[in-house]
DNA sequence: CCCCCCCC
């Protein structure tokens, strides 16, 4: 049969040295005691030069003996393994997935004639090289992991269930032994510094290998082991709980202990606190991502007070010692397999040296093409926010309240989205000078059309340091800013549908709406007749949560009153009054801050510095408004003002109006009433 | 060991 068995690639294997789907034929299988837990299988396979029982079947491998596909001498491409050490020092190289390229029956027996695999060598020299070279990059050849270093391979440490073998020196053949650079010096570079890229076995498989540098080695080269290239990972009396072992979150799984990862937090939660039948406590989670993936990491309690400052979003750590779990899939939208939790052991070290760990990034969805994605996609946003509702306390239907926080956010599509920011993020968020945010990981819903919902895993980023973030304002500060309801037409529709209580003016007055005791709520099609320019504008204080009216001191100083402080500077702040018009009637609204920036087109900066630089242009804005249509929503209400009543009318919300959404509905709602 | 992702 045309299989080959890929020499040498025992010892790489071992050693953990790249090797590329080796082909090993298996000489032997036994099941061996484990616990509660499934049945574990140990192989001993064979590369027709050297053979070794170490090896042990991932449990997710089992049904390939079950299914007696693994059966001694059948022909197996071992695609992935990882080395494990044992309490007791034994190395244990377990098979996480291989293929039965040839069976039992095909093969002729045994290939070759394998030796075992001396496990046992340790060479003194091993420790002066020094451990910032790279995982070897030797390709698998002949052994020369004789016993010529001197070294005892018989020291038993009661490896080898099969039981001991004699090792017999092979011919070694030097033309094919590689080495990698080496360095002279003994350990004194953090093995820390060696970038995860660099240990992948992929990725270092296909690395050229340089001549060896002045080396004690170089004048015998004969004893020159791929092993002493890489010390860490292969000598298992350095493999000590100091031991780095560089790994990526790719190569994570629960068979494995002895790691350290090198990756860059993406998001953080708070901490919270649970109580139920299993006791209570508190934790945070945070998402980590590296070069090769991602994955969740979870404190608890004391983990919590340990980690929890130290952890910051956006920076690199070295993450050692956590317990690998399966991750439940429901609650995640991470791709890995596997999530972490920390424990009294773990150990977290911020890097400095964060070169090779991908920065968070984004694919920023432009707002428009949300009308084209799934609905529960998760997406990431960036826009500029127009506005942004006061935050408001909500009862969930489980009872809890949590704050919510809406944000029109609007790109260089001219389309605008609401995201719901929820607790913590909706009660600090400061949408007053209009910042650019990016949500990395919104999840996109369906109500209203298309809005976005900030989840406990999005990362919430103000005015992030990027490009798109200063494209953003350039273009909104340029033109996006005035760009008003006509070039928002296109984007939505008739406001929210069944939520909405459609009136016409006469209706409200009718129907004596705002008369109760609660405020009335009422959405209109109307037309701008007029809006008063005079006094539309106030000098309000500058502090983000303060809207009140200051007063000028006359001394480059303004006083508010609230907050009992003088400013050097003010904000300027809409009241704007308009009437508004529909084919019965009329009526006088007050448009606040928001809505009257959405009505004119302008902010309130931009109308501020304009009214005292060039009131032409001023008026032209007033000018300009008028006799324009739109969707109001609207709050009614009456007050009583010195024995005197009336019905005040406060627009909550501008909504371009889409003509043609509009004849369509009219036209459905005219066909419905006429059947 | 959590696992809440909400409201209109």
């Amino acid at each position: 049969m045309g299989v080959t068995l890929t020499q040498g690639a025992i010892e790489a294997l071992f050693k953990e040295s790249p090797v590329n789907n080796p082909v090993l034929q298996l000489l032997n299988m036994r099941q061996v005691t484990s616990g509660s837990g499934p049945p574990r299988f140990r192989l001993m396979m064979s590369d027709g030069q050297h053979s070794l029982s170490s090896f042990l079947l991932a449990t997710q491998l089992n049904h390939l003996q079950e299914e007696k596909i693994l059966a001694p001498h059948c022909v197996c491409m071992v695609k992935k393994t990882v080395t494990s050490l044992l309490a007791d020092g034994r190395r244990v190289i377990i098979v996480m997935d291989m293929n039965v390229l040839q069976s039992a029956e095909e093969t002729d027996g045994k290939i070759g004639n394998p030796t075992p695999y001396n496990t046992d060598v340790v060479s003194p020299q091993q420790n002066l090289v020094s451990s910032t070279s790279f995982p070897s990059a030797a390709e698998p050849g002949p052994s020369n992991t004789n016993n010529s270093t001197g070294n005892s391979y018989s020291r038993s440490r009661g490896r080898g269930f099969m039981g001991k073998y004699p090792v017999k020196t092979s011919p070694m053949k030097t033309s094919s032994i590689k080495t990698s650079p080496m360095k002279t010096s003994p350990v004194k570079t953090s093995p820390m510094k060696t970038s995860p890229m660099k240990t992948s076995p992929m990725k270092t498989a296909s690395m050229k290998t340089s001549p060896m540098k002045t080396s004690p080695m170089k004048t015998s080269p004969m004893k020159t082991s791929p092993m002493k290239t890489s010390p860490m990972k292969t000598s298992p009396m350095k493999f000590t709980s100091t031991s780095p072992n560089l790994i990526s979150i790719a190569n994570l799984n629960p068979y494995q202990s002895k790691w350290t990862i090198r990756a860059r937090v993406t998001s953080k939660s708070n901490i919270r606190t649970w109580s139920n039948s299993r006791g209570e406590g508190k934790l945070f989670s945070f998402e980590i991502v590296d070069e090769s993936g991602e994955i969740k990491i979870t404190a608890f309690n004391n983990e919590v007070d340990k980690f929890f400052s130290l952890v910051e979003q956006g920076k690199v750590y070295y993450i050692s010692k956590a317990t690998l779990k399966v991750a439940n899939k429901q609650y995640t939208t991470l791709k890995n397999d596997y999530e972490m939790t920390l424990h009294t052991h773990s150990s977290i070290v911020p890097c400095k040296d964060s070169e090779g760990v991908p920065t968070v990034h984004c694919d920023f969805v432009p707002i428009a093409d949300l009308e084209n994605r799934d609905k529960d996609a998760i997406i990431d946003v960036i826009g500029v926010c127009k506005s942004a509702e006061d935050v408001s306390r909500i009862t969930t239907k489980t009872s809890r309240e949590v704050s919510k926080r809406a944000l029109n956010l609007i790109d260089t599509t001219g389309k605008v989205v609401t995201v719901t920011l929820w607790g913590e993020e909706a009660e600090k968020f400061d949408g007053s000078r209009q910042p650019i945010v990016a949500i990395k990981g919104a999840r996109l819903s369906d109500f209203g059309g298309r809005s976005l919902s900030a989840l406990f895993s999005s990362t919430i980023m103000l005015n992030p340091d990027i490009p798109e973030a200063f494209r953003l304002r350039a273009w909104y500060d340029k033109e996006g800013h005035s760009l008003d309801s006509q070039s928002l037409t296109q984007m939505r529709s008739l406001g929210h549908g069944a939520a909405m209580n459609w009136k016409t003016l006469s209706d409200v007055k009718n129907e004596q709406m705002g008369h109760g005791e609660k405020a009335d709520y009422f959405s209109c099609v109307a037309t701008v007749l007029y809006t008063r320019k005079e006094n539309c504008l106030y000098q309000a204080c500058p502090s983000a949560d303060c809207n009140k009216k200051v007063t000028d001191q006359q001394n480059g100083l303004y006083r508010c009153e609230k907050c009992d402080r003088e400013f050097p500077n003010f904000k300027y702040r809409l009241l704007l009054s308009a009437n508004l018009a529909d084919f019965e009637d009329n009526q006088w609204v007050t448009c606040f801050q928001e809505t009257a920036e959405v009505l004119l087109g302008h902010s309130s900066e931009t109308l501020g510095q304009l009214r005292d630089t060039d009131e032409l242009a001023f008026d032209e804005v007033f000018q300009r408004v008028n006799f324009t249509t739109h969707i109001f929503k609207n709050r009614v209400k009456l007050e009583t003002y010195n024995d005197e009543s009336r019905v005040k009318v406060t627009v909550m919300e501008v909504q371009p109006l889409d003509h043609r959404e509009y004849s369509r509905r009219l036209l459905s709602n005219i066909r419905k009433l006429a059947s």
